[in-house]
RNA sequence: GGGCCUGUAACUCAGUGGUAGAGUAUCUGCCUUUUAAGCAGAGAGUCGAUGGUUCAAAUCCAUCCAGGCUCACCA
């Protein structure tokens, strides 16, 4: 672009003169005394002192006027003001001054004092030029009001340019950085959490011979000395039931996860899932310690129990709601599914437009009304219990009903955050029911799950009662930052590349 | 995949058939406590792309590309 190469070749051309007046552009390091906020947390006594500081950090605003210049100068905890006047750091000093840009790096150093409007600035004894960027950054200015609220102007919103160009969406968007500090926080108080419960963290292949512990379609990828297809993997479950099974009786797995389908604000073909199993303990136990988990991390996150999203308030506080799914089909619809007679239940799904194939399990369309129906209504953290079987192959069966299985779901403000089960650890029902999930993929269920015989292999050595549960951390994150989209808490977002 | 909306300068946007605009940013000049600094001047565009209608298209039509919201599907 004409326009582009002009900004950019004025920059290119500043370097050249900064180059002739012996300076290095790239210096390879630069040590510095003060962050910005350690300026302004102890102005009183660096003005008081005296005290030299330094600093470095990116130009974000420049206001020259002749022989001196104010300047804001950012760092990774905000921007301080620098003053800088040719009479005080030279006139060689201000010449390399004078070629900066916005965006540029620079370091300062200087003496701290107070403008006549009171603004905390450093006088600078000297400039050094730290980096030289040769590409113009977009410029958002900021107003501060009489009440002390800070105005933007021509802020840098374009989401496809921030999604795609997430470094100027960083820079330039302070909060977007507060949510991946955030997320790095959850994810730490997790591990913490689970640390001390006695799990142990493990990792488990990404490439997969056999993909399976989930309804999904699958990435596909080639060894090429092995000379075959591997898949990149949708959940760790099989793998941490192995370990299960060797006597790792609390495991848990912070696993990015790959599915081949649909993209939406609540999908990412790659995301962060939490697995973890616990030796002994059933899906009663996995209530437990979930909402131990999610009360630790609400108060860690926003100092208390409860979280705004909009004008809603969801509490989190022992226990939450635990309610079958039945009973919210029952209580929402006015139908009731508990006997799983499945002419009725294709003619609701006909008359409410719900989506019906001759393949799909009983359950399956339970599951769908329950969708439709239910889930939006569930605000307040609520476990939705006892699934129905034919939906939840690895799952073991109630034993008072042998048509549901020892399954929750967690649903908070509509939507799904959790899911867990008692684990089903009888390796010839496992069998059976892994071959029925194979007869579904034949009739055209593509998530279908695949026979994994290496797996049941491991089962039949024997696996303890076991409960297992799986959080998706990115739904989490967006949860605890309020964001609408999993682009928002995920830093690199899957986009169609541009042609 | 369906519906609605959006795409114009580096950024934020105006412009609904008749010579491509504004503010910011950039460049030049003046300016030593400014702060969305100011004043004066200048440069900067494949109007998302391609085709069509028209004497004339940023504007109307078609197709495509990219994005957002939403519904459906999918965990």
């Amino acid at each position: 672009m004409e326009n582009e190469n002009q900004l950019i070749r004025q920059r290119k051309e500043k370097l050249q003169k900064i180059r002739e007046l012996g300076i290095n552009p790239y210096p390879p390091r630069c040590k510095f005394t003060h962050y910005t906020d350690e300026i302004k947390k102890h102005s009183q006594k660096i003005i008081e002192q005296n005290t030299e500081v330094s600093i470095a950090g990116r130009i974000r605003s420049l206001r020259n006027m002749g022989r001196a210049s104010f300047a804001h100068i950012e760092d990774k905890y905000g921007k301080i003001q620098i003053y800088v006047r040719e009479d005080k750091v030279g006139k060689d000093n201000y010449k390399l001054y004078k070629q900066l840009d916005l965006g540029d790096i620079i370091y300062v150093n200087g003496n701290v004092f107070r403008t006549k409007t009171g603004e905390l600035t450093i006088v600078a004894n000297k400039i050094e030029l730290l980096t030289k960027t040769i590409r113009p950054i977009p410029v958002v200015k900021e107003k501060e009001t009489e009440t002390g609220e800070k105005l933007r102007y021509d802020v840098f919103a374009d989401v496809e340019l921030r999604y795609r160009k997430r470094y100027l969406d960083l820079l330039l968007n302070k909060d977007v950085c507060n949510v991946f500090q955030k997320r790095a926080l959850i994810i730490k108080k997790i591990r913490e959490f689970l640390d001390t419960n006695g799990f142990c963290e493990v990792e488990t292949p990404i490439l997969q011979p056999v993909y399976g512990g989930a309804n999904a379609r699958p990435f596909i990828t080639h060894h090429n000395t092995l000379d075959i297809d591997l898949y990149l993997r949708i959940a760790v479950e099989l793998y941490l039931k192995r370990l299960i099974i060797g006597g790792m009786d609390r495991v848990y797995e912070l696993a990015k996860t790959f599915r081949n389908e649909g993209m939406d604000r609540l999908h990412n073909p790659e995301f962060t899932l939490l697995e973890l199993y616990q030796a002994y303990g059933d899906y009663n136990d996995m209530m437990d310690l979930l909402e131990d988990l999610l009360i630790f991390l609400v108060k860690e996150v926003s100092g208390n129990n409860v979280i705004k999203i909009g004008a809603k308030e969801i509490t989190f506080k022992k226990p939450f709601y635990r309610l079958s799914m039945i009973d919210l089909i029952k209580e929402h619809t006015d139908f009731d599914p508990s006997d799983f007679d499945r002419d009725q239940l294709i003619k609701f799904c006909k008359n409410h437009n719900i989506e019906y194939k001759e393949y799909m399990p009983t359950g399956k369309l339970i599951e769908q009304i329950f969708a439709k129906f239910v889930e939006n209504k569930l605000i307040q953290p609520t476990y939705v219990v006892d699934f129905p079987k034919d939906i939840s192959p690895l799952a073991k069966t109630k034993e008072d009903n042998p048509l549901f299985v020892e399954r929750f779901e967690l649903f908070i403000n509509g939507e799904e955050y959790g899911n867990a089960f008692t684990e089903l650890n009888d390796p010839i029902e496992q069998r059976d029911r892994l071959e029925k999930q194979a007869k579904l993929r034949d009739l055209g269920d593509v998530s279908a799950n695949v026979v994994d015989e290496d797996f049941l292999e491991a089962l039949e050595y024997g696996m303890p009662p076991t409960g297992g549960l799986g959080v998706g951390i990115d739904r989490l994150v967006m949860l605890l930052t309020n964001s609408t989209s999993i682009k928002d808490v995920i830093l690199f977002p899957q986009m169609k590349p541009i042609k």
